[in-house]
DNA sequence: TTTATAACTTTGTGATACAAAGTTAATCCA
DNA sequence: TGGATTAACTTTGTATCACAAAGTTATAAA
């Protein structure tokens, strides 16, 4: 039986869950980037990427060349949790297809 | 880019997925079996079934034998449903391990 | 006919997703 | 230099919803 209580609730959450994909897709990724691809409005972006960064998954990275800019990127814990969130998955996806 | 706009909410939650994919692995299953797996407070097994009956995932069968019994269902529509939603899942876990 | 149990319903609470509007700080440009 | 523009926020409000706990109903065993 799969252990359901595992399922990490940060991650597991939709708009939260699509940022991270993104992120373990590629290193970092501008907030309009994210934006644009998630069509997210910018204030509930940015909460669940503070919900990401408070779990300790995501950090930031700050430059001031021409415009503000903020880019995201996976910690190690964040990549850690994000593997196991998908092994996870691939256990439901199997029990499913069985 | 996964689309995920569609991603079944009703699915996605953590106690009606853990409920779906055990309806998925075995035909029927008794309300008390189900909350004895589950762990869940009858109040919140209910009204999760009743979010999937709603969708049209569940169906329900009645037994007066002895005991009163309620046994749980897949209908075709929410097997399909879940179909998709696991193929969105595949989706992630392939994008997260390449 | 009392007791126990299954399967509910009702009620209340706390969390949170999301949008919209406001704020701050930095650059660009007239 | 100062007004406009933009990025990246913060704040506020609302609606939804997960969940627990307690109450209800109907049946059956004792």
């Amino acid at each position: 039986m799969i252990d359901f209580d595992k399922l990490d609730k940060t991650i597991h959450e939709r708009g939260r869950l699509s940022i991270m994909t993104m992120l373990v897709s590629r290193g970092e990724w501008k907030f309009q980037e994210l934006k644009d691809q998630l069509k997210m409005s910018d204030g509930n972006l940015i909460t669940h990427l503070r919900s990401l960064q408070k779990a300790g998954y995501v950090s930031t990275e700050k430059e001031f060349k021409g415009r503000k800019v903020t880019k995201y990127l996976l910690t190690r814990s964040g990549k850690k949790a994000f593997k196991g969130y998908l092994r996870l998955l691939e256990q439901i996806v199997t029990q499913g297809s069985s």
